[in-house]
DNA sequence: TGGGTTGATGAGTAATTGCCCACGAGCAAA
DNA sequence: TTTGCTCGTGGGCAATTACTCATCAACCCA
């Protein structure tokens, strides 16, 4: 045979080797006994024509385009967990396929067996996806809400996630007894003091894995709808660059967490360590986009499960 | 979450499983992490996605030989269209490599967004090739069959490609609704008469684009294996000096259609214009030499997809 | 001419993958 | 309800593949 230094040929042999592997299926023994060469030498072949790319794989199914996406995702915002669903196109319903994702990933934590500390946020998406899990016994784990647990008006918070998740996991749940927002910094301090706050707390910041809803801000938004918050301060928030919530912590669009705002009086535990943990936001939807753009610039989570469509925007920016 | 006994289900994750491996790149070992399952069963995802031809593998690098050989033969023949893809050099397995090469010249035709009629031959080559097609919507175009998908037991003939492409390509099929061979010259008249056939037989004339396969004469030939020849008629055709057929034609070496022989009663449609339109036969093996080597010099076809070992041979005469 | 650089090679070894087997859940028929 | 049957699962093992290292030939430039 010809000088193999040429890079010509030699790419010419990778191709054919190449062909050979992926193509006939033949074993790189047979491919290097067909080419006269060391079954080393072949194996050389084939990972060079999967590095120079003349091997193209392609995958005949819907999901490809959204595994894409989710890669891309995690590379631009540097996730540790990427899902995107497809998108419905007509679907006006938010939480169709995104619940059923969601609430798989749960499962998937809910299932191993050495004990961990889940903590939990709010939000609808994310309530929907907890109403999506089977029921099961998981007494090794221990989970924790981030919120509390007392609505505007003295009455259990609806979207307070944990409770929908106590009917269907049979595990330790801590709940927080305590109300979203406090009236003052003051009162937040005093109320972190009581010892069963305080043991919430800690478990909280702890937590292995979290999973959070991100809600978006407006007079159309969670905070307002469920009356957390006045119509008037949302309009100041937005005009002080509000981007979205998470959990009640406010913040813009580049996520950076609001200073002089109701930030000081949100009772929620601070988001959980994303140097050492999951955090994974649960949201998708035009209307979130800010939202859901800020908290992964500023890192406020380390991994979304999201659709399509939503998924095709923040690649965008 | 919802059952995993689902076929769709296992389906997705499958296509999952195969994009984390094939695209992504990660060892069996990674998915089965990602996906909470052993490492055996992530193995199984992938094999049934292999299985389920979710993946398709193409190389894409102009091998210079190949090249050469295609070129070599595109000017002998006179050829509109040739393409030579590398031997298997243990290959019995007659399909591999150029059933891919064949799908990816189908595909490029199908993906051209001006309308055409494709029309379809039959052979197990053929078959091979449009088994590799990936599912795509095609509403601009007409597919027609040349052949007759009645077999000689009155069933619907398996070879009869059609079907298998209306299986992935959206787009509207005509088969024949006609044997292959007819009892008589006569008989064929009267069933060419018919409306319907003969709309069908109008749109095979109009054909831009022709896809067929070339069969070998002999007892072990696809005409007699199918059961549409007795070995006695085989064995006469032979001896009158019947090379090869194409959709039921029957030629000689120097491809010319035989006279007085069973030609009489092929109740394909005629091959297409070969001025006007492309006709591309896909075959290789040295048992179908003389069959594509008649083809070509009689003209019969003015493409051809072959392997380097038949392109050799047939440049050497 | 000689030293440094690049890149291919083969051997050995670790990692990965494919396959077989026995087990158990789910399901349909008895 | 019980009895088979099928199918998915995980364990274990052998086959296959990927990686590392030391060596060597070719090439480039002073």
């Amino acid at each position: 045979m010809a000088k193999r230094s040429d890079t010509q040929g030699r790419l010419d042999d990778a191709a054919r080797a190449g062909w050979l592997y992926y193509v006939a299926g033949r074993t790189q023994d047979e491919i290097a006994a067909a080419m006269s060469i060391s079954r080393q030498s072949a194996q050389r072949l084939v990972s060079l024509a999967v590095a120079e790319r003349l091997i193209k794989v392609r995958l005949d199914h819907p999901i490809a385009a959204c595994l894409e996406l989710a890669e891309a995702l995690r590379k631009k915002y540097g996730l540790r967990h990427s899902e995107v669903v497809p998108s419905d196109p007509a679907g006006v319903s938010s939480t169709v396929g995104i619940a059923e994702a969601a609430a798989a990933e749960i499962e998937r934590w809910l299932k191993r067996p050495d004990p961990i500390i889940i903590a939990i946020g709010t939000g609808r998406t994310l309530k929907a996806a907890v109403d999506q899990l089977p029921p099961m016994e998981c007494l090794q784990h221990r989970i924790v809400s981030l919120t509390g647990n007392i609505g505007p008006d003295g009455s259990a918070a609806y979207y307070n996630v944990i409770f929908s998740m106590a009917d269907a996991i049979k595990a330790r749940h801590f709940p927080m007894p305590l109300p979203v927002l406090c009236s003052s910094a003051a009162e937040r301090e005093t109320l972190h003091g009581q010892a069963l706050v305080r043991s919430t707390l800690e478990l909280g910041a702890q937590a292995d894995v979290t999973f959070v809803g991100i809600g978006e801000l407006g007079v159309d938004g969670p905070l307002c709808i469920d009356g957390f918050l006045g119509k008037e301060e949302m309009l100041d928030l937005v005009k002080s660059g509000a981007a979205g919530e998470i959990c009640g912590w406010i913040y813009d669009r580049e996520g950076q967490l609001l200073g002089n705002s109701i930030n000081d009086r949100v009772a929620s535990v601070p988001i959980p360590s994303r140097e050492k943990s999951s955090v994974i936001g649960i949201a998708l939807g035009r209307k979130k986009f800010a939202a859901i753009s800020g908290a992964l610039k500023g890192k406020i989570i380390n991994g979304i499960i999201t659709d399509e469509a939503t998924a095709e925007q923040l690649l965008s920016v």
